[in-house]
DNA sequence: CTCCAGATGTTGACACCGTAAACATAGCGA
DNA sequence: TCGCTATGTTTACGGTGTCAACATCTGGAG
């Protein structure tokens, strides 16, 4: 009964091909028919498991905001000083999307944004960074504005990163994003608490 | 000698329309037969002045590029004050983007990226911003990265207006977007010279 | 002014893609 | 055992990027 009619986990191997596949031709390059192929199956067997090419994005996308709070979570465990953890979370932010370039991208990308799903895992990774940013500033102000102010710095960066718009040298391992990150947390620390946002 | 079978400016036809249509359905939308369509003109006429798809987008890009180091040239301009310089350019960053968010999308999709004409527009606006990070920080340190932490912010700041992930109410005028921006760049104006970056 | 060369636009063709409908097979519960 | 449902296949259609062959225009040399 091995690899017969059935494949056994198609949905799952799809997912993978796509995110491969994205990883090589950029989020417009990636095609069905090539991932099905890729996995041995027919060109419309992906239908029986994603509604249309839209939603095997989307699913990418939801598996990344899922890694994303996870890792933004672990990162931020056994960190009491607010401030402490909310530079975890960029910091982690950061080295999740240098680490999952195609999920991160894809998570971002415009034509996805109003989908529910996607909205629904985005905003549990985000409702972590509101969380953070609320006992840093305290509850009196815009939570959502509080967090974006922490949201910005991290999240450009990444972009950045992934756009090749920092000299590649800088960011080549795992390590040295981290360094980076931390540099530019280190800047900006100690500004928070400190007016009116 | 009107609208016969010589266009008279195509090219720049062509461009506009692609603009339009990758606003209409997003960067992995733009069809250059649909452009061809909306002006007027048969479908294999863009490879007149196009070579490929990508290279009306590295057009839109490269024309993104040089507005955007207009927008900072103009808006840092009569300002002596180094810290209000680069604050300003943060600024007009931002409402640039929001300005002309396919402009702003397309200069920083993945796939152009490393193409030499977006490269070389891309550090005219860049070398913008070194030199007015420099002048703040003093020329001691690496020019990149000093420049690297004052586009940071204002990097994803646009990218998540433009991904949707800020209060439409929050940015549905360019007044409320530089407002939004001038209270980022609030928050971490004076702490830019403190360390060493 | 004539005429030709190069620039510009058109037609037709090909392979690929997303997607839907009709069909085939596998596995599971009654 | 039978048949229902989930899963995978085949076939078909229109749309797309791109190339090659062809048509038309326009400017400059003679």
């Amino acid at each position: 009964m091995a690899d017969q009619y059935h494949h056994g986990d198609l949905q799952q191997a799809l997912l993978q091909a796509a995110v491969e596949l994205v990883a090589e031709h950029g989020v417009h390059g990636l095609s069905l028919r090539e991932a099905a192929r890729r996995v041995g199956v027919s060109h419309a067997a992906p239908y029986r498991h994603y509604a249309d090419k839209n939603a095997i994005l989307v699913a990418i996308a939801e598996q990344g905001f899922e890694w994303l709070a996870a890792a933004g979570e672990a990162a931020m465990a056994g960190i009491e000083d607010p401030r402490l953890r909310l530079n975890a979370y960029g910091v982690a932010y950061v080295c999740f999307a240098c680490a999952h370039p195609v999920h991160f991208r894809v998570m971002f990308t415009e034509e996805l944004t109003g989908y529910e799903a996607t909205a629904k895992h985005g905003s549990r990774a985000f409702q972590l960074l509101i969380e953070a940013a609320v006992k840093v500033v305290g509850p009196t102000h815009d939570p959502e504005l509080s967090a974006l102010s922490s949201w910005t710095w991290p999240h450009g960066l990444a972009m950045l990163i992934l756009s090749r718009r920092v000299r590649p040298e800088l960011v080549d391992t795992p390590a040295k994003v981290e360094a980076l990150a931390r540099r530019a947390i280190a800047q900006l620390d100690g500004v928070l608490p400190s007016d009116q946002l």
